[in-house]
DNA sequence: TTGTGTTTTACGACCTCC
DNA sequence: GGAGGTCGTAAAACACAA
């Protein structure tokens, strides 16, 4: 496994201040940011180019983090966190303003400062489906949200995580596809997860990325367009320009993935 | 309203590393 | 042996067309 152990260990992986050792979400989210000075502040949300393959780190991190196991009772039962949809207790507090849009292109915490469908609200009032961060638009409900879910053999099969779960797990697997033990514990304890839930969350979350690049990488290989026979020309009908039904067009490959992917993970 | 396709949690099998 | 990785898959949650 390339897991690369980032661990953090007090290795670098969050360079500088960047993650703040008190339970870096606070500052690095929302709070007066001292805006790191090496990761940018998810300049579009979608590169983590900033992110480099956390150094192998020493093979000795014997056990300082006697993690727990993460014991389903606190996490299915009554437990104490399940914040569920009031996540406001947590230490880096509640979004009171994130928006589901990303902020202008900045340094600077902007990026989510609008109440993702908080509690109760709507998960997306009829709006434009599918956006970018459709992933912040739902869950809502989430069954009483994340923490407080059940196994395949209780009576409800997973839940659906709350878009403030679902946000801080996107802002830390942005910061590196991989979490540490550290962060994998504060991040549970501060969204109300278990350690194991996170580490699925992971896992799956690079998954989907994996696959998201297998489709893209298809898409750029696809077979060019067909050879422009069109010995006679009908004039072209009104529509949309041809360009825009080239996917294969220089447009496209320019705009390429805003989520730059290091070939370690291309096929 | 319903059927269908996609996405999201969660797990098991298997593998690698320490 | 344990932890965590990928891969494949199940099933709920969700979006959308008919």
């Amino acid at each position: 496994m390339y897991v690369g152990y980032v661990l953090d260990k007090d290795s670098p992986v969050y360079p500088g201040p960047a993650r703040p050792a008190g339970l870096g979400l606070g500052p690095q989210a929302y709070g007066p940011p001292p805006p790191p000075p090496g990761p940018p502040q998810y300049p579009d949300f979608a590169g983590y180019s900033h992110v480099e393959p956390a150094p192998a780190p020493p093979a000795a991190w014997s056990a300082p983090f006697s993690a727990p196991k993460d014991d389903w009772a606190a996490a299915y039962g009554p437990g104490p966190a399940a914040p569920a949809a009031s996540p406001a207790p947590l230490a880096f507090g509640p979004p009171p303003d994130f928006s589901p849009v990303p902020a202008p292109p900045g340094p600077g915490p902007g990026l989510l400062a609008q109440p993702l469908g908080g509690p109760g609200a709507p998960s997306s009032p009829g709006a434009q489906r599918r956006t970018p961060y459709e992933w912040m638009r739902r869950s809502v409900a989430a069954g009483g949200g994340g923490g407080s879910g059940k196994t395949r053999t209780k009576d409800k099969y997973r839940v659906v995580y709350t878009d403030h779960q679902r946000l801080e797990l996107e802002k830390e697997f942005h910061y590196s596809r991989y979490i540490t033990i550290r962060r994998k514990s504060e991040l549970a304890a501060n969204l109300g997860l278990t350690e194991r839930q996170v580490k699925i969350w992971f896992q799956n979350r690079r998954a989907k990325e994996r696959k998201v690049n297998k489709k893209k990488q298809q898409q750029e290989q696809q077979p060019p367009p067909p050879p422009p026979p069109a010995p006679e020309v009908t004039p072209a009908p009104a529509g949309p320009p041809l360009g825009t039904l080239c996917p294969s067009s220089a447009g496209l490959l320019g705009a390429s993935s805003p989520m730059p992917v290091k070939e370690e993970y291309l096929p």
